[in-house]
Formats: C-alpha cells, structure tokens, sequence
DNA sequence: CTGAAAGCGCTTACAG
DNA sequence: CTGAAAGCGCTTACAG
C-alpha cells in the first residue's frame, strides 16, 4: 500500500489539490464546491484511507494540534493517573500529547520545555519542578498557552489547576489528634514545592489551633535525592526518645511506604504505637496492614479541568489569566490512626 | 523575546541560509565551510538560543525523531514505568516518544497507529490489544520499523520484547505446590492474550507435572469488562464448597488486589485458608497483610530493550525480524503462600 | 464553483 | 568555500 498524498487524489480525481485539501477540511461548503464533488473527494479518501501529513499540515498552519505535558516523572502512580485523564480529555478535542519527565531538574524542564516548543505543540501543561521561573515566565511574556498543574509559582500570575494542600493535611492532623494523638511529627520532603511548603503550614497551623506545639524535632524533611537514606533516620529519631512521636503524616505517597517499613523494621505498631496518615495514595492501601487513611487528591479532575483551561486559553489568543483552581481533597479514613 | 529563524540568522551574520543550516547540522567541516564561519554561526545560535522548528525539518528530512509508544492503560504503574524506561531511553537517542493508550480498544489501537503514522513517527513501540492483526501485518509489509511489547502475536513474525509468561507461573504454582498447597486456582482475565494463554498453560501444565489435576472448577476467565464484579462471583465459587481451593494464582497485579478483597470479605484468612500468588505487582505489595509473593516482570529491561530493537531496525532501513526477545521473570516469595 | 501560486521553515543537491 | 533554488506536503488568499 502505497502512501496516498494529496496531489494523488486530485490528479485521480482531475480536481485541484485545493479542492481535495478544502473538501477535506470541511470547508467545501463555505466555498460553494458542489456536493457532487465533495462526495466523489470523501468517498475517494474514505476509502483509500487517507490522512494529511501532518507535520506539513502543522507547518502551514502553524499548529500542530498537540499539547505537551510535563511532570516529574511518568512512573509516579499520581502523574501516571493524571497523564492517562489529559490524553483522554485531549483526545476529545482531537489533539494529541507528547509527554515527558523533568525528573525533578530544572534544567531538563527547561530542555524540554524548548523542545516542545521546537515541535510546535500548541499548549503545555506542566507540573513544575518550580525551580524554573526563568522559562515560566517568558512562556507567560510571550503569551504562549500554558496551564501549571499539581504545582504553582506562587510569585508568578499563572493558570493553574492545584490542590487544597493546607486543608488536606488539616483534616489529616485533626483527625489523628481527634483519635487521641497528641505527639504529632510530619514526615516531607524538602520544602521547596509550594505545595509542601502548604501541607506543612497545614500541620504547623492546625496543631496551633489545637493547642500544641509543633515541636522542630517532630518534623522531618527530607531530600530528593537522598530521602531513601534518610527515612530510616528521620524514622529511628521519631519514635526513639526523647522525641517519641505518637503519629507522623506523610506528605507524599511513597514517603509513606518507606516510613511504614521503617516503623516495622522497628518493630513499632501502627496505629497502636504510632498512628499515620499519607497525603495522596496508591493502589493497595486499602490492602495494607492496617489499611491506610489516606487524604485523597482527584486527579481526574486536575487533568481534565487542566485540559479545558488551556483550550480555552488556546482558543482566546489573548491569555487571560482566569483559571486558577484550587480543588478540594478528601480524608478517607481508614485503620491506620487506630479507628 | 522574537522566534528567531534560520533566515535571521542567515540575515545578521551575512551568510546563507544554506551556510547556517550546515553548519547548524554539523555538516560544516564536510562542507569546507571556514572555521570562523561555524564558529560565528554556533556561537550566534548558541547565544540567541535557536532550535530548529521541529515541524519543518521534519517534513523536510522525512522524519520526525519521535516515536510512538502504544500501550492499553498508561495510568497501569506496568505501562507507566515502561513508559518511563522508554521515555529515557529514546532521549539517549535524541528522540521524543508520543504515548497513547488504546483502552484495550482494537479500533482505538487502529487509529491510534495511524494517527502516529500520520505525524510521521520514525517508529514505533506498541503493547497491542492482539486484536489487531491487519494493522500490524500491514506495517510488517510496509518495512515500518516498530517492535512488540508485552504482546504479540503468535502467528506473525516480528520483533518483540515479551517475557516469560509461562515460566513465571510454573514459579508461582511449584512454589504453592511445594508449600504443600494441593487445590490451586488460577483466576484471570479471559485468555484471548497470547500473554495470558501462556501463563494459563504454565499453570495447567505445570499442575499436570506435579501429578495434579488442573480441574475445569479451579479456572476463572473473567471479562475485562465485567472483572469487577465478576470477581466477587468468582471467589466466592472458588472458595466455596464444592471447589475449595486453598491457593490462588492471579495472572494480574490488579486481579490479586481484587481478589484479596474479596477474600477479606468472604472471611478467609491468607494464606491459612488460601494461598495466593500475584502475575506482576504493585509498589505496596510488600506492605500488604500478608506482603504478597509476586512474579516480578523486568519493566526496565523490556523498555530498554525495546527502544534499541527499534532503533536498530530504524537505522537498518531494511528491516529484519532478528529481535525476539523472551526475558526471564522472578518469583519474590514473601508471605502469602505461608512461608 | 475551481485552480495556479505562494508560503509555512527547514534541508540539500547543484552550480559556481 | 558559499549561495540560489527546489522540494518536503500541506493550506488558503486571490483571481477568474
């Protein structure tokens, strides 16, 4: 099978390559080409299965009809998730994505933000590392379609799709003191995200409310790179004296994991030594001994509402910015703080 | 900050367009072109950060230096941390990857491969639907590099990276047997996979070499459709008298997480009661009660794998079919088969 | 109603 | 050593 190309048809048809190229973009009637013809081109297509090239479609129209997506890595169950929601979305507008992992550096972000922008994508949804403001806001001068999602610059103007993470850890923390906890310790990476940064301040600021202190040695933060590590510290100086901690919120799925192994490898039990809660969550916690209450973060609707917003802007030409959404997250109480 | 183009380029430095594309393209030395021009042209380039418009070159090379990944379910953490892999690898290779998800659907797998086509893939990774078969006869025919993962089909010949689906469930049924389990279900999706075929004959053939019985009862073929409520019915059966298993192998990390709380919730204590064994896992498989005995699948490799097949068919222009690849799987035992 | 022609931004064979 | 020109496969303003 022989790849059909537009001059094909026409030169099969006796028509112009304008006329093909018209009929197929649906703009036959507007240019008054008869019905007949318009029939004999969509059959013929129809049937030889022809479809534009569309890197020359994209070059002469100046749109590629794809969208780019950014996040911190493709393999995190939560971005998976959020990918899998945005190609669906993006599909119903008949785009495609191409995706790519920043794995937390700034500078691929910045790489493969450049790249996307050299393959012509029409908009990009990003989940920073929010250590690249530099691109950020030249992608927000130039007026170029973009929506942030998962994370934001706070010092910088932006669409974006979040998540309420001051209020997740909130509920986190009430819940764990309203089952008696009172020896509350946080568990988190490094707060360069906002959005740690918040569930933190979610933490610090409801133990205020309750009355306690958030002592400094009940917080543990992490690096990226070498959180593996550290864990089994951050968790031998949480439960040891004279710190002793009563329950630990995670600020991240995985983190969770490791802790829980940690607690175990020290023979701690959950909930009835240490009660624990996990921001976000994965597949088989309900599985876990004991089940894990988990704060629950809707990513179907980050990614779709993140797929309207840029559509939207992608529509208007002129950015506005007018979609900042901060969404609401929900506690699914489970075993793991002892009720 | 203006898009700045080959011809501004060409424009401020004095030279041609055909100079700058050259030099661009590291075809200056070939070229003779004077080393103060290349070094005039990169360092303006470098400083005013031109990339090539991705579209244009394409179209003008006849290639993309994209290719296409094609799996069932990009937010399944299996898929996702191939993509992942993939992902990595191909930018070894200076390539972007377009991911979609097929949703099992062959139709959409179908439009999929042809959309990717369309946009001028340089080839492509596809974890088919195996319902396929024309359109992958048809790219076999047409000399388009791609490569199989996963998934293939048994009666066309080509490149893939499969693993050894057979041999992780003869693992998984000895180790039952060998635990002193006599009654071994096996409860699965419906077995129109080659994938799945395999992992059932493992288990059947594997029975019959322990001088058991693989009984009719013993078997669960659910929809992919209905597994969700299937499952429910399923293990209810299996569990039940007259059948009474007392070990199950699920050929699907997401099958074991169902049928474990189906389990729960008929009362059955694992692995006392029943046995079970889990095709593939999930990251909190270690943490469930019982952490969960599991056929670990070599992710990395296959997507590694993957991506040099294809590029060595890329780069051969004429393809041949001498990458089948079969990688070894391995039984993790942790505790759900009683020891 | 329809076609010839220019243009999208590149690459490269060819000529000098 | 370097440039003018053709070509990749589309779209569409313009002319008739």
């Amino acid at each position: 099978m022989k790849k059909l190309y537009l001059k094909d048809i026409a030169h099969q048809l006796n028509v112009s390559k304008t006329t093909v190229s018209l009929v197929l973009n649906n703009k036959g009637d507007e240019n008054k080409i008869s019905k007949e013809t318009q029939n004999r081109i969509l059959e013929f297509a129809r049937k030889h299965n022809y479809k534009p090239n569309q890197l020359a479609r994209g070059l002469s129209l100046g749109k590629s009809e794809t969208i780019g997506l950014i996040v911190p890595d493709i393999s995190d169950i939560f971005y998976a998730r959020i990918a899998s929601c945005v190609e669906k979305k993006a599909k119903e507008f008949g785009y495609n994505v191409v995706f790519s992992s920043s794995n937390e550096s700034p500078e691929t972000e910045q790489e493969l933000i450049r790249t996307m922008l050299n393959r012509q994508v029409d908009g990009l949804i990003i989940a920073s590392t929010q250590q690249n403001a530099a691109d950020i806001e030249q992608l927000k001068q130039s007026s170029f379609p973009f929506v942030l999602i998962d994370r934001h610059y706070p010092e910088i103007e932006t669409n974006y799709v979040l998540v309420d993470n001051y209020k997740g850890v909130k509920l986190a923390t009430e819940h764990l003191y309203n089952n008696g906890r009172r020896c509350i310790g946080f568990v988190s990476l490094h707060p360069q995200l906002e959005a740690i940064r918040q569930r933190l301040r979610g933490y610090k600021e409801t133990l205020e409310s309750l009355g306690l202190k958030p002592e400094k040695a009940f917080i543990k933060e992490l690096d990226k790179e070498t959180h593996k590590t550290a864990m089994k510290k951050a968790i031998f100086e949480l439960v040891s004296k004279p710190v002793s901690v009563d329950a630990i919120v995670f600020s991240t799925h995985y983190l969770t994991s490791m802790g829980l192994r940690e607690l175990r490898a020290l023979g701690k039990n959950v909930p009835k030594d240490v009660a624990i809660v996990s921001f976000d969550e994965m597949s088989a916690f309900d599985l876990v001994d004991p089940p894990i209450t988990s704060i629950l973060q809707p990513f179907n609707d980050i990614g779709n509402l993140a797929v309207e917003c840029l559509f939207k802007e992608m529509k208007n030409k002129m950015v506005k910015i007018d979609h900042q959404h901060i969404l609401e997250v929900e506690l699914l109480i489970r075993k793991s703080c002892g009720s």
